[in-house]
DNA sequence: CTCTCGCAAGAGCACTGCTCTCTAATGTGT
DNA sequence: ACACATTAGAGAGCAGTGCTCTTGCGAGAG
């Protein structure tokens, strides 16, 4: 019951956009209203639970994407692959990407499970240098000495380091952030209209631009 | 009077978060919802209103900030400059910067004068390395042989370039728009807290990522 | 001094989230 | 098999929303 009206709410959302009706979702269930009430305390409610489970779903993508490049040492195509699949994902589930990663909504406060869920694809992406920095592939020369980024900037690198992609150079792990922000940003612009007029060709400046941060890392 | 209900229809949107309602706007003032409808013809009307207000709000600042550094040579003052005036004015308008990059509302379709007053920004990030160019300080030459890009990509750099950078290679142009996208990119996600327990010093953190750009930039 | 016209008020419609009460059905315990 | 308890859903209703239409007021123009 409760994942029929996930579904349906879902629907919706791909359908009508950000702004989610209870009623409507309940309509389209042959339901009244107050019934909803029944599994879900309110509307925000309903609406965290998509958030975790959309950051799951994209989790998920991600994941197997990257498992998919069997030869694990090829942290390129890695990269590549995985990149590709949260475009993917954002693509096939606009409403939910802008769920997770447009304006929050006003007093909306992340539960704790959520961040987690939400750590699912950073984790991927730190993982990827995490196994080539081990197997020697990639290693930090290449980069800015921890000594010239900000003391509190590196202190917040080692404690994210801690919890994402344990034994990471502070140096490489800060190059992996500049490209999971590069990724996010260059998605964002594209789903949310920044883009319009200025690249018609998506899919190819996606690539190059995954192409470039790989470049970046050095892998 | 429609300066005074933008007025405060700002000080509700920075109160109360994006969704903002017609009937609080016009009991701050004293009136009845349905006066407004004098002034603006719908809800969307007004929010189309602000946000070209806000680019062109935020214009403002980053030319300000562009223009603040009179040795036009320093290239890397200027982008310092220009960057850290974005983030000063999201932080101060984060209502606004949210209805400017944040998720649109489902069925708006911007108008053309706000992609004019949206490509303000841009056009000052672009115009720092036009003059670059011009001077002689920035070259092409360290950048990715245009040949190495997708064909569909280089044939929308060079119209994007016609628009907004006449005379700027187009290797240049596409590395201002991978700063452009990576300084949106770092900005949302820390205004939509998506850096919440990742980065803590957001300042210290966004500066050292400004002079990353720069560094790729080669200003 | 009248007349027009800009401006605001008010009522009302369809919608929203949410609460409360009530009924019907579905087990469960003895 | 019968009484009881639990649960799912219905319905009414409240306060809020965007928006429309009609009404009335009041100031400026002729």
């Amino acid at each position: 019951m409760i994942e029929e009206i996930k579904t349906v709410a879902r629907q919706r959302l791909a359908a009508e956009g950000a702004n989610l009706s209870l009623r409507a979702v309940a309509r389209d269930m042959g339901m009244v209203s107050s019934a909803l009430y029944r599994y879900f305390a309110s509307r925000d409610d309903l609406l965290t639970v998509l958030i975790l489970d959309g950051y799951n779903a994209l989790g998920d993508a991600v994941e197997a994407a990257d498992a998919a490049v069997t030869d694990r040492t090829r942290l390129r195509a890695r990269w590549l692959s995985a990149t590709r699949a949260v475009r993917d994902w954002a693509l096939a589930n606009q409403a939910e990407y802008a769920l997770l990663y447009g304006s929050p909504v006003p007093g909306y406060a992340a539960p704790q499970d959520t961040i987690a869920a939400a750590a699912r694809t950073p984790i991927v992406l730190a993982a990827i240098l995490t196994d080539g920095y081990a197997a020697g592939i990639v290693t930090a020369a290449g980069f800015q000495r921890p000594a010239s980024l900000p003391a509190a900037v590196r202190t917040d690198l080692s404690r994210t380091r801690d919890q994402i992609a344990p034994g990471l150079p502070e140096e490489l792990l800060h190059a992996g952030l500049t490209c999971w922000l590069q990724l996010f940003g260059v998605l964002s612009f594209e789903l949310f209209g920044q883009l319009n007029n200025v690249i018609d060709a998506r899919a190819e400046f996606f690539g190059q631009q995954m192409e470039l941060m790989a470049d970046l890392m050095g892998i």
